[in-house]
DNA sequence: AAGGATGGCAACCGCTCTGCA
DNA sequence: TTGCAGAGCGGTTGCCATCCT
């Protein structure tokens, strides 16, 4: 393909191995500026935003090109976006190594999913495919303390420790991907974002990521920041046993914004309602941490949400970086 | 095996912002 | 103060690979 449009001088399409070397001298030589410069010397027949654009989105150091978003990504992006809007370049600088454009193409790719799945609800197909969506998350996760890592057990891990565990929460996440626990979990999100996220922006920017980061694809270690951002635990949901209860509610969907509101926590055992709200970001510090380092069991409060949930969940729980060891 | 649906991604477009003369 | 050019941003489009029927 010699490009789709060479008319007036101006190339356009997918960039050429040559065609990127040159832009890459360019910017050895004089920086990431002056692009326009890049055409009228005759270097390139790109406009200076498109050489611009494609130093930002693919030729840039450090970026994670070719990597999915890990959970740990998905569940930044959620918040910020919760919080700012689709303010992408802005919700990328909080994740090393993604881009705006990044960003953008995984929440429009999450938002198409969910209007996919939202309407496929509302009149339900007895397809395969569509039990296949439904039951995926129970298929792909049996025999196995951790379910779904969409809704598994938040964890805090660092790029060492990750073990096998990860792992399969990152092959399950896609096989996960589609079913409709997915979407609750993206429906509910708004609701999740803890108010603490307000001083979450500055204090990022004072703390920093580590920018050398020089093998993209290992999951990506925020000094900092990860850790301060309120740990969400949308995922609690798979805890409960009434797990197959909501996936079949679902199929009724003038339940589901209830469900979202309130969960008939029966499966906890005391039968009264959970919301699911900023109570569920309690402070790490609701977590004991073992002698490991690893986070025990949550300080069992009697009626505390926590009642009832296997025991072993929380050994998968890294702890998360104290803020004052630094 | 073929065709449609879907997801992921790269790139373009139009608008806004910013710095400078 | 104004106009211009460059840079940045968000939305959109189109292509391709994969999955599903």
């Amino acid at each position: 393909m010699e490009g789709y449009g060479d008319h007036v001088g101006i190339r356009k399409g997918p960039w050429k191995a040559e065609e990127d070397e040159v832009l890459l001298n360019h910017v050895k030589r004089y920086g990431p500026r002056d692009w326009s410069s890049i055409r009228s010397n005759g270097l390139l027949q790109r406009t200076g935003k498109s050489c611009r654009l494609r130093w930002v989105n693919k030729l840039r150091p450090n970026l994670k090109n070719g990597c999915k978003f890990s959970l740990e990504e998905e569940r930044v992006v959620i918040e910020l976006q919760a919080q700012f809007g689709n303010k992408w370049a802005k919700i990328a600088t909080y994740l090393p190594g993604r881009t705006d454009n990044d960003v953008k193409n995984f929440w429009s790719s999450r938002q198409k999913r969910l209007a996919r799945i939202l309407q496929t609800s509302e009149t339900p197909p007895k397809s395969q495919k569509y039990k296949r969506q439904l039951q995926s998350c129970h298929g792909c996760c049996q025999g196995s303390n951790i379910s779904c890592p969409a809704l598994e057990a938040p964890k805090f891990m660092s790029s060492s420790s990750e073990g096998e565990s990860s792992s399969r929460a990152q092959s399950c996440s896609s096989s996960c991907i589609d079913n409709t626990t997915e979407m609750i979990r993206m429906v509910a999100i708004p609701d999740l974002v803890s108010p603490k996220l307000h001083n979450f922006n500055t204090d990022l920017i004072h703390h920093g990521f580590s920018p050398a980061d020089n093998n993209p694809c290992i999951e990506f270690q925020p000094q900092t920041p990860l850790s301060e951002i309120p740990q969400l635990q949308p995922h609690l949901t798979i805890f409960l046993p009434e797990t197959q209860e909501l996936m079949d509610r679902v199929e009724d969907p003038s339940s589901i914004f209830d469900m979202f509101g309130t969960l008939d926590s029966s499966g906890l055992g005391n039968g009264t309602k959970v919301s699911i709200g900023p109570q569920l970001f309690e402070p790490v510090g609701s977590f004991r941490n073992d002698a490991n380092g690893k986070i025990g069991n949550p300080i069992n409060t009697k009626g505390s949400f926590f009642d009832g949930f296997p025991t072993d969940v929380f050994d998968h729980i890294e702890p998360p970086p104290s803020p004052l060891k630094r």
